[in-house]
DNA sequence: TATTATTATTGACAATGTCAATTAACACCT
DNA sequence: AGGTGTTAATTGACATTGTCAATAATAATA
């Protein structure tokens, strides 16, 4: 018939276009993303992009879904057996990259999907996702070395973490030495609390 | 000369223009807030809105003061003496309201300030926020009762309750049982950390 | 080579932010 | 009271954006 394209050369294209998209959106922030701009600076026509994108937030949920893979990729090239400090490694990889890259960190992890929710495609990426990040702490947790369950423990680590990187991105403290400071303090009370022993 | 209005009256007309675009805010989220439509339901011409901000952006800024104010007020009617108490309410107050108002926490807190950074006045705003939020805090570690300084402490629980709200409002976790639970590892964790004793 | 399914482009439209030009309103002076 | 100039408000205009419909280009097969 014509100018068929396989099923892989389609998602090829779309995986240049998100890669493309995902500079974009390191340089010009959220706002600078623009359909159009996209197809600009891909060299094709202005509505291209909605032949491999229903969306644009298609778009972006095709950004989402490639930054988890880095992430992921990178918490697999760990090499480690100690459970705790692997754990911490994550934590490490999890927060470079937060640190690193503000406006991709924001789209993946800072999205609001109350009113139009996940795609499933999405969701089940995350689930992935999660399920790797906490994996040492079961390990960690059948070894005795914790006292709350993984998945429990892994939600409390994470929001401290995100919640540290999204303070970062809104510049509510600037030097970097609060932040480093940040990070000690919290790895420090999440150990060990931050309440006296109480003497009477 | 002409139809002039006072420096308070001016005021006044913001000040009824923000409570409209909270409303919407609320009503439709973020991207359902445009000037136009704001002035379509003030019953005011496209453009008005112009008079009395400089910007859209100027609008979003009017809306995270008022919202300020309104976290401020509920913090100055806590009747408390006890300053670890005074703290879990400020807290409290804080989650209830991040859960009660999605949108509006999102603005407030969770805004990107790295390219386009914050205003003065929403700087000063923030910076008397945060100090009346460590207050509590801070007599605390004056009685003994902690063993992190305020400001240090402040930034690790106002980390940990933020990431705990983004999540919340990212939808990532769907349950409101999964929520308090959260909330409970969260405050004993914190308190009395998550490493069991060394024991060998 | 002619056909036809598939890919790509152009045209079109409504919504939005925002500025310039115009009109309306009204306090003040004579 | 009526003209006047200043201020407030509206309308007009324009570029940008997301997105769809219509059209053109392309290339594999009959």
């Amino acid at each position: 018939m014509a100018k068929i394209l396989t099923e892989d050369q389609k998602q090829e294209k779309r995986r240049k276009l998100i890669e493309l998209a995902t500079s974009i959106l390191e340089r010009d922030g959220e706002s600078g993303l623009t359909a159009r701009g996209l197809a600009r600076e891909a060299g094709i026509s202005r509505t291209t992009p909605y032949l491999y994108f229903k969306d644009k937030e298609a778009i972006l949920d095709g950004i989402r879904l490639q930054i988890l893979d880095r992430i992921i990729t990178k918490f697999k090239q760990v090499d480690e057996k100690h459970p705790l400090t692997q754990m911490y490694k994550f934590g490490e990889i999890y927060t470079v990259f937060g640190l690193d890259h503000p406006e991709l960190y924001r789209l993946v992890f800072t999205s609001n999907f109350s009113l139009r929710p996940m795609t499933p495609e999405l969701q089940q990426a995350l689930d992935n996702f999660h399920c790797l990040m906490m994996s040492p702490m079961r390990k960690a947790y059948d070894d005795g070395l914790l006292r709350i369950p993984a998945e429990r423990l892994n939600l409390v680590l994470w929001s401290c973490t995100h919640g540290l990187l999204s303070f970062a991105h809104s510049g509510f403290f600037e030097k970097e030495d609060v932040l480093s400071q940040l990070r000690q303090d919290i790895g420090q009370i999440l150990s060990q609390g931050f309440l006296n022993p109480i003497k009477d």
